[in-house]
Order: C-alpha cells, then sequence, then structure tokens
DNA sequence: TTCACTCGCCAATACGTATTAGCAACTCCG
DNA sequence: CGGAGTTGCTAATACGTATTGGCGAGTGAA
C-alpha cells in the first residue's frame, strides 16, 4: 500500500501544516531556516510544537533540489591508510559537521580523482576539498562551477591552506646539524607532490647554508610509505664508502620504514644512525625509541580548509585574501643523538 | 542573472531532450536507469548522444527525492583512528562506490552515534552498516524505516556479519600454550564490546582445557587504546609475586602498546616476554619485533556488510539467512617465543 | 477496409521543500 | 471614515527527475 512497504512513510511539512492549522508554507517558513521571516510568534510556537509531536525532520534532498545547495562536501585525499591525511580530514568533519554540512571521503587509490569527482558532481556537493592532489592536473572542467579548497597544493585558481614546508625541512636540519652531524642523507617521495618538494628544498638549503651538500647516492627517492622507506634505508646503509650518520626522511611513514630497516640491520638508533621524520603522526610514538619529527598540525590544517570553503560557499563573491602557512614544530625524541665519534679506521 | 552567480546552471534532461529533438520525459526513460524500457533504438542513440554532447550529469538530488531513494548509506564505525575499522570502511566503500553508491562516514567519537544517525536520516541514507557499537542501545526508532547491517555485534533484529571471534581467543591461546608458556595473562578492553568479549570467552575457554585458569590479576581491562596496552602491561610487570611470561590482548593496538612498554622497561621481546594481538592491522609490521597477531579479515568484512546491505536494498523482502562467522588466521612474528627456562631462584 | 494489437513517444504529475507575489485584516493618522 | 502602510498568512510555483496512462501511428490478420 504504501511505496515502500518497509518504511512508514515520513512526516513532511505537509503534515505539520494539518496538525497546526496552516498551510504547508507557513511550517516552511518556520521551520526552514530564514528565522527573520514574518510569522506571529503564535503561530511558529503551535508550528514548532506540532513538528516536535509528529517527530517531523527535514527531508535535506528536498532542500537541496529547491535551493541548489546539497550541503554536503567532498573530500579527496591521495591515501587514508596514511594517518596523516585521516587527521586532516578528521578536521574537515568537525568543522563540516558542525556547520550542518556532511562529507564524502574519497580515497584517491580505490579509484582516480576524476570519477571521485563526477560521482560527487552528481551528488551536488556545494564544494570540494583536495588533498595534496595536484588539482591542475585534473580535466579542466572537473571542478567548473564548484568551490574548491587545495591542502598543501598551491595554486592561483583556487584558495588553499598549507603548512610550512620549507620550514619543515629546516627545522629537521637545523637539529642534525645541531647535534653535530656532517653526513647527512635525504629520502623523499619520488612523486612530485608539492609539499614534499618544499621539505626537501628547504632541508638542503638549510644544509648548504653549514657547507654541506648532499652526495646525489644520499638523496634516495621512494614512493611515501614504509616499505619504501624500508627499502631506501636498506639501500643507504649497504653503501660502500661510508654511511650516513643520520637521515631526514620527508615523511613519518618512510621515516619509520627506515627505522625498522635499521633495527632489523642490527644498527643501533639513535646511536649510530639518527632519524628524522616529518607530520608527527600518532605511530610516531609507538614505536621504540620514539621518532623524532617535524609536527605538522594536521587536524587544523584540515580545519582550516573547511572554514574557508564553507566562507566561500555562504559568500561566494568574497575574495580570497592568502593566508599565511602554518608553522610546524620540531618534536624531539628517541631517534636522533649526536654521532659517535669517527671509529673507522 | 543566472540562479547562482558563480556556477553555469548544469544540464538538465530537459536541455538533452530540446537538443535531441524529444520530450523530456524520453530522455529520462532512455537515461534514467531502467533499460529495458520501450524506446527506439535510433531514438536511443540520438538521446545518448546529445547528452554527451552536452556534458550531461543526471542530478542525483532529484532522482532521489523521486525516487525516494539517495543510493547513498551511513556508517557509523567507534573510532576510526583504529586502522582495523578503516580496513572496514574501506572495505565498504569499495563495494558501495563500485555499485553507485555514496558513502557518509561517521565517527562515533566526535559525535555520539544518535546525533550521526539524525544527521544521516536528515540526508535520507537508505541504509546504514553500524560496526561494534551496540545497535540496541540506541533510541528505538532512530532506526526506524532504515536497512542496518551490524558488523561484529550480533542481534535479532538485522542482520550482520562477524568474525570467528572466539576462535580467535583459541587461536592465540594454542599457539601460547604451543610454545610451552603456562603463566600466560591478558588484556581485554574496559568497554563492553561484544567481539572482545568473545575473544576473552575463547582464550579463556582453551586455557582451561589444559587446565590452566587467569589469576584476576593477569586479567587486565582496558580502553582499546595504545596508552592503555601500555598501562596496563606496566601493571603486570611491576607484580610482586612473578610475572606472566606471555599476554594475550584483545586487539592490536593493546599490544602495541604493551610491546612499548616491555621495551620501555627493558623487558626484552620475545625472550622474556611473548605477545599475541588481535586484528593484525599494518602496524602489527611496523614495530620491532613485528607483531604476532590474530589477523582478522577486516577489509572482507566490511565488503560483505556492505554487499548484504545493498541486496536488502534491492530486495527489501528477501529473508536474511544468518552469515557464518568470517575465519581467522594466526600471524607467527616476531613478538613470540618459548618461555626462559626457570631462572629465578 | 476494419479491428485488434503493439510500438514509440509524450503530457502530466509526483516527490518535499523554499520562495514569492499577493490577499485579507488590521493599525495608524488625518 | 478613507487611504496608506503593515502584518500574517497562503496559493502557486519551481527545483530536476521518474513514472504512468494514454494517444497516434504502424502492423498484421481477417
Amino acid at each position: 500500500m504504501t511505496p515502500r512497504s518497509h518504511a512508514s512513510r515520513s512526516i513532511t511539512t505537509h503534515d505539520v501544516a494539518a496538525h497546526a492549522g496552516v498551510s504547508q508554507a507557513t511550517v516552511s517558513l518556520v521551520l526552514g531556516g530564514n528565522p527573520r521571516a514574518r510569522v506571529a510568534q503564535a503561530t511558529r510556537e503551535r508550528v514548532v510544537r506540532a513538528a516536535r509531536d509528529l517527530g517531523y525532520r527535514p527531508n535535506i534532498v528536498a532542500r537541496s533540489l529547491v535551493r541548489g545547495r546539497s550541503y554536503t562536501i567532498g573530500v579527496v585525499v591521495p591515501e587514508l591508510s596514511n594517518p596523516f591525511f585521516l587527521d586532516v580530514v578528521s578536521g574537515i568533519q568537525k568543522v563540516a559537521v558542525e556547520a550542518g554540512y556532511a562529507v564524502l571521503l574519497c580515497d584517491a587509490r580505490d579509484t582516480s580523482p576524476g570519477r571521485h569527482l563526477e560521482a560527487l558532481r552528481g551528488r551536488q556537493v556545494d564544494g570540494i576539498v583536495i588533498d595534496a592532489l595536484g588539482a591542475e592536473s585534473l580535466p579542466a572542467d572537473a571542478l567548473d562551477g564548484l568551490e574548491v579548497v587545495l591542502v598543501d597544493e598551491p595554486s592561483e585558481r583556487w584558495p588553499g591552506v598549507a603548512s610550512d614546508a620549507p620550514g619543515a625541512g629546516r627545522l629537521a636540519a637545523e637539529h642534525l646539524l645541531g647535534l653535530g652531524h656532517r653526513r647527512i642523507a635525504f629520502v623523499g617521495p619520488a612523486t612530485d607532490v608539492h609539499t614534499f618538494r618544499m621539505r626537501e628544498r628547504g632541508f638542503v638549503a638549510r644544509l648548504r647554508e653549514d657547507g654541506i651538500s648532499l652526495p646525489s647516492d644520499w638523496l634516495r627517492r621512494a614512493q611515501p610509505s614504509i616499505a619504501a622507506g624500508q627499502a631506501a634505508m636498506r639501500a643507504l646503509l649497504a653503501m660502500k664508502d661510508g654511511r650516513p650518520t643520520a637521515v631526514f626522511c620527508a615523511n613519518d611513514l618512510l621515516a619509520l620504514g627506515a627505522l625498522k630497516a635499521c633495527l632489523a640491520a642490527g644498527v643501533r638508533v639513535p646511536a649510530e644512525m639518527s632519524l628524522v621524520g616529518c607530520d608527527d603522526i600518532e605511530l610516531a610514538r609507538v614505536v621504540t625509541p620514539e621518532l623524532t619529527t617535524v609536527a605538522v598540525p594536521a587536524r587544523e590544517l584540515g580545519a582550516r580548509a573547511a572554514r574557508i570553503l564553507l566562507r566561500r560557499l555562504e559568500k561566494p563573491s568574497e575574495p580570497h585574501k592568502p593566508q599565511k602557512p602554518l608553522p610546524v614544530r620540531l618534536a624531539v625524541r628517541g631517534t636522533t643523538a649526536r654521532p659517535q665519534p669517527e671509529t673507522e679506521r
């Protein structure tokens, strides 16, 4: 009899209207947002009471259709399995949910960003946050008519937020130099992600200021994963003519892999090898020794991105003023120490 | 002039209809799903071509409104920061996205499950997957009219999928007994989660079969987190009258905490202390030594839950036949070994 | 040619809400 | 008491798609 056999039809504004003895339009005026609508106080109360009595819940789908807004945003990240991105998402989600927006989460590792965007557009998302994914390289019209905010990926076309990536590299370099290291290697991701490039640039620049250059052998490229970090470290450890005393990894996953490789090879950390990561994911404090790393405010990054996006959705006209990069901070833990005095003969 | 200043209006079925010289209804018949609608092949092709030329993309919001289905499902998990749940979600997402459904993800740690459900209902989700969250304890009507599938939480009312939790406990016990351990402790979560209770039950039962009972001091309760596992292990290590030679932790996070506590206290793992976790999250292979654990097929769990849900959405009438629990598997790694010969005097 | 039937398309309507134009009643002021 | 202005509500319509009943044209049989 009912359209959906297993579900009692939902309460609509019409039901509330009938119950309160007013028209559907009035119900919509009272409940539908705009609080400064001209409705008598008494009527307002009758409607609110009726809605409560019946357990009315607005149908966001219908509302979306008429307003042309879905109150939903999309988030695209490179891979959720990296806890860093999960933190970013968590920051986004918190802000969005508080503002009444829902979040559709897309992992670029499952499905290509292009297809994710197709799906998101079909669902009429109002805007998108794209994290470290090279929005420029998407099909030109894939983002037309959408508000977009980028995280850790600069662009002329869209606003964004970023952490101080060169600063992160500098901090790591400074720390290792301060401990007395001169033989320093770098493990950076092979993929061309802006943040990683900048971390590298800051790191190398700071080394150079102290007259230290990175032999090309000591600049390893790897996928940003634990396994790849492990492999890169193994390669470094196997070097014939002396190994570095310290390694900076462009993110924590790489550093964790490096740490694992050291421990597996019987290389003591930090006595024989100092390691610095970047991001400060929760994992950094799970391993033993705890990972020295450059802390990046992931949640805050996400929260800010969401706030920018929501603000632009409310006032599309307002021009965007570029934000300062979020500061990073060195977290000194157990994987760094002074280099051992030269014992090689 | 246009309704939304920054966005060119989307292409609708009306536009396609005009372009193809047919009515909107015909366009809808061709593009709107039902492939066995009576439309001449030539017309069909004209419409498809027009749609392609114009870049038509169906407005899922409008479709949802008329069909009373949103092609969106909700997923509620206890906490995304536990990678196990992330894997479950990833399994759900994969199946759902392939079937054209979107997933709204809710972390019960941000916001209470009740409020999440409110938000999900407002968005007219068609169904929900609830993971290990005691759906029974929700407000009675919170799930009315929704299809629900539970993960790792049995219920008379809704279908579900689960892993073989007692089996996991038994496997862990068997492994430790096989190595010769007799002084065995257990760290289980304090929260009343069915899966955890069952893991404990299977574990204790198997020990009892070998005539071993768990002194109440050696049955520690903790929040299912790394920090809590660490604290629980510290407590075990501080025991006056002899400590256990092996500990089974009800999930990997606890085990990782326990491992950390051992290493921090200078207790060698596995020489002086064997540790077994449960879940087999990726992290288990990051720490050194790698964690011996009972592998639970998280992604598969999620995928099955999603398949059940989608199937019920397609044919609501079909009765659900209970599934067998998914088998678990012991992954022997580096944190377990034979106990040291008694060296205490 | 006529009747019965099928095929292919379309007009009309529904979904639940937001929004606007406008009507009726009332207030205020001269 | 008449006109202008305000207040409080409603009727009507729109959003973009799905769906159905029905209509004209075509086909085949008699």
